[in-house]
DNA sequence: AATCAAAAATGACCGCGGTCAATTATAAAA
DNA sequence: TTTTATAATTGACCGCGGTCATTTTTGATT
């Protein structure tokens, strides 16, 4: 039987969340260094790694926090009227994730964990997505503004892979003036979508 | 002007690449070190950084070429006569890189590249790549065994973000006795082929 | 208050990729 | 042959993530 934490660890644990946050904040998600962290939380750089795995765990952490943000502007307000309007909303996730390689990596490394480690902040992110855009597909579906052949959660995960897929692209090039990614995504979403009578 | 490479460069550099191609085939991708890679080839390992950007630049010589031998194979014979003999000849693309995440992420990190860079194999291998596809689709429009209300670059295109998302999945959970990619891309591409009249 | 076992934190140490001023080999020019 | 510019190679050094045996702190027990 394994004791419940001390609030010493809690404190800790939330302190070192704290820092990197504002590390993030200031120099962006390339710019983290788990010494940094330690050193400005004030602990040993073992500490970091018995309150997360490794890296990527942390960080795991941050980003998961903030997809939830994000999906809380998602939600709000009715469900999108036309698919042109579903893709209009995927947007600011794309905005998101399209600022940083290390955020796209990160979320692709656990984009199919949706059973293992539920308790992970990222992994619930992940699964609410997902959820959240079947929902909305069903209510397409009903109103006839989409294609009806196939189930929402497969339309879904197809939309999460072209999500993927034009973000890749985006970071393939020096992003100068090229089309952002949520330009890029209109007509992927227009063919995957469009009904098939 | 800069001038033509002496011949001790060349076979440096070839010394390299079959050295590194030899640990890989002993340990796999994931167990290739650079240490090792000079050590056996009796160079020192500024050397290396001098034939190749980094670790990831000697990496994507050895996939890129491997991945050109699979394509080969993919083009002898002839083109497939329906989206499911479509699907079966990817099969062998997604064995080999569902072999080892690092194959993944380095085709990933350089899937877009499609413009810049055009000297470097693996990037050759995309354009070969997405050409054959792209030249499959056409046929299979022409037949119409697929929909016609896209352009078969888009298509193509499309496809390999289906490729990656069913990567992407498998590498997410210990594929112990789960479904390989290979059966995971059919419903995908089924639902992105299919005629919409 | 003294004792003790589990929890929490520590920091020296390692693995490994990558850098760069210094050195050596090469081939053309004098 | 000697000189000289540049191509090629070297290896000590660094940054940074991650480990683990050891030490310190904590809260319950006597």
């Amino acid at each position: 039987m394994t004791r419940a934490p001390q609030k010493r660890r809690l404190e800790t644990r939330a302190r070192l969340q704290e820092v990197a946050a504002t590390i993030v904040q200031e120099q962006g998600y390339s710019g983290l260094r788990v010494e940094d962290v330690v050193a400005r939380a004030g602990v040993a750089k073992g500490t970091l790694f018995s309150h997360f795995k490794d890296k990527d765990g942390l960080l795991a952490v941050l980003i998961g926090d903030e997809v939830m943000r994000l999906l809380d502007g998602m939600e709000a307000g009715d469900p999108p009227q036309d698919a042109d309007e579903l893709t209009a909303r995927l947007a600011p996730h794309l905005d998101y994730v399209g600022q940083d390689r290390v955020i796209f990596d990160l979320l692709l490394r656990y984009s199919g964990t949706t059973a293992a480690e539920p308790d992970e902040v990222v992994t619930a992110s992940f699964i609410r997505q997902v959820t959240l855009l079947t929902r909305w597909l069903q209510v397409l579906q009903t109103a006839g503004q989409i294609r009806q052949d196939q189930p929402p959660e497969l339309l879904a995960e197809g939309i999460q892979a072209f999500l993927n897929h034009v973000l890749g692209v985006w970071f393939c090039m020096e992003h100068d003036d090229e089309t952002p990614p949520a330009r890029a995504l209109a007509p992927y979403l227009q063919a995957w979508l469009q009904p098939a009578p």
